[in-house]
DNA sequence: TGTAGTTTTCTACAGTACGTAGAATTATTT
DNA sequence: AAATAATTCTACGTACTGTAGAAAACTACA
């Protein structure tokens, strides 16, 4: 999985945290104290596409984009990068396990059908 | 955390393989095959260490490298580091759950003290 | 102890990714 | 068809990584 740059990132999370797609202006418009030209958007948004992390509908004028993915699949398949690199996963999870927090603990055993 | 490039991730497999520490020699001989330069490699192992993955013992001559930690607790910080940016971890510990396999799903269980 | 050999640090450069945006092009609207 | 709006193309600065030679620091031996 590709790596995001900073300016990405902030655009994921816009994407992220909409409900519905936006366009490059209204994603313009919520970076606005950055001052962005919206080409900038617009190159960033297409580089996002690339990658897959954006998807792009291109029935109207402006463009409107969204997530490929939601935030929580996003995070998972990241986890799951890193799962998937181990030689020992077992050794893996149980570091992992081992420094969740008691809730958390008690969020996974919960999830995992104890 | 910073994030690898791709030989420093190879020379980070090999220390993190290795049992002893090694010398910037020994790493060019075990990557013998891309004829590396020595100071390539002393390049390279200084930027992780500034990074934070390598530490250096400069006692004797060639100084000699070791992995801050292992291979597991670096994926398991990872993978932390991943659940630490969500606003929503139960619903990413949820995806990613879903997404394990039944024997890792057991495993989990285990670890977890079901 | 001066000099040759060894090891490390400094400096440098090419390639790539990202932030950034103007120019050129394409589409829409009137 | 002209004016306006939106997208794509092109480009450049910066940072990071792979790569290594030059310079400096250290070690060992004559």
């Amino acid at each position: 999985m590709a790596t995001l740059g900073e300016l990405e990132r902030s655009i994921m999370e816009l994407l992220w945290a909409a409900d519905e797609t936006l366009s490059a202006y209204d994603l313009q418009d919520e970076l606005a104290d950055r001052k962005l030209a919206s080409t900038t958007i617009l190159t960033v948004l297409s580089r996002l596409e690339n990658k897959g992390f954006v998807t792009r509908s291109r029935d109207a004028r402006p463009h409107r984009y969204r997530a490929a993915a939601t935030r929580e699949e996003h995070m998972a398949d990241l986890m799951h990068e890193v799962l998937g690199g181990a030689s020992d996963r077992t050794a893996v999870l149980e570091r992992f396990v081992g420094q969740v927090s008691a809730e958390e603990a008690q969020t996974l055993r919960r999830l995992l059908g104890g």
